[in-house]
DNA sequence: ACCTGAACACCGTTCAAGT
DNA sequence: ACCTGAACACCGTTCAAGT
């Protein structure tokens, strides 16, 4: 019996992959140990099972939309970054369905690497505002608010169906956030 | 050997119990059966599998979120009115998390019960910009980026576990759609 | 150290059989 | 019409056994 020989980062690209796919629900160490032709237990040897498996998505996949939203300010400011990201957010939540809806999974402690991943999110957004003259803790509440805003909008989106465009709405939403921002 | 008669009624109230004391996540076809006492194969006479259960728990839910909302908003106007109902969203939230979870649910079409429920939901919102002075399009549109971004903060700060109190987070929140809420 | 394979508990779903 | 109970497929998890 020839035995497949398997590592974190081949589990972790195969989960993407079926999250990918099938939605964050479809996630199953079936799924994934069928992809790399091993045996459901054999993934017990690389982590705390499908609990760790959901939990390596979610770090992974909050890691890659803060990868975005880092990429979408570059070079910009103000408003026009922050609409660059709110761009960012909405392309990752339409093309990643599945990986978005990980981003809510809570962490285990109160600073480990998803707390970690959650904080560089909103780092990202406090640092915009701080450039905008915000001192930190009103760029933190800043964050904040965005942050939650613009996840609500696209959770509320995704579920609603893909109904029409709701362009229109985000736009107002963002619009909102800039004017109702204190600064 | 003695039958027990069940109907759709009592199925929904076990299936709130079940959510309410575990989540959404932990409702079960097999919980709800054991707990009135019937095999699980018994609650397909009354409903569409687990799917349509999850659809029951969350038209209920959704339709339970709106009642409260009502009875906040009552006897007010303006932002003390968005200032009850933020308070009235938050204390659901935190009281029934797993309702409050139930409510990303998926419509089945585009205008089913679940549908509707979430209509109502945004119907209030728009009632208290409507009698804002905003016109129908303005007040749709301040309704959803307020439904948003309140729904968006709730399920932040639920998965981001029971961390210290956020409350200075969502007043900001809270005021900043006030301000940028264009009338 | 790492994977196999059997074993177990649990769940959703279908369906013939009973009342 | 409505529930039972057997049957099936599927999944997560544990663990002794092999390499």
């Amino acid at each position: 019996m020839p035995r497949q020989r398997i590592n974190i980062g081949d589990i972790t690209a195969e989960a993407l992959t079926v999250v990918d796919r099938n939605g964050f629900d479809a996630l199953s160490l079936s799924s994934v140990a069928e992809q790399l032709e091993v045996g459901p237990s054999a993934l017990y040897t690389h982590l705390d099972g499908l609990d760790g498996l959901r939990y390596l998505v979610a770090v992974h996949a909050t890691n890659n939309l803060a990868s975005q939203l880092r990429n979408a300010a570059i070079g910009t400011s103000g408003d026009t970054a922050l609409n660059a990201m709110g761009t960012a957010y909405r392309t990752f939540a339409q093309t990643h369905p599945g990986q978005f809806a990980s981003t809510l999974l809570p962490p285990r402690s109160t600073e480990d690497e998803l707390s970690q991943a959650n904080h560089s999110l909103d780092d990202i957004f406090a640092l915009v505002y701080g450039a905008d003259g915000l001192d930190p803790a009103q760029a933190h509440l800043a964050a904040r608010s965005t942050r939650s805003a613009i996840h609500g909008f696209l959770a509320l989106e995704h579920t609603s169906g893909t109904t029409p465009t709701h362009d229109e709405e985000y736009d107002h939403l963002l619009q909102t956030l800039q004017r109702g921002i204190a600064r």
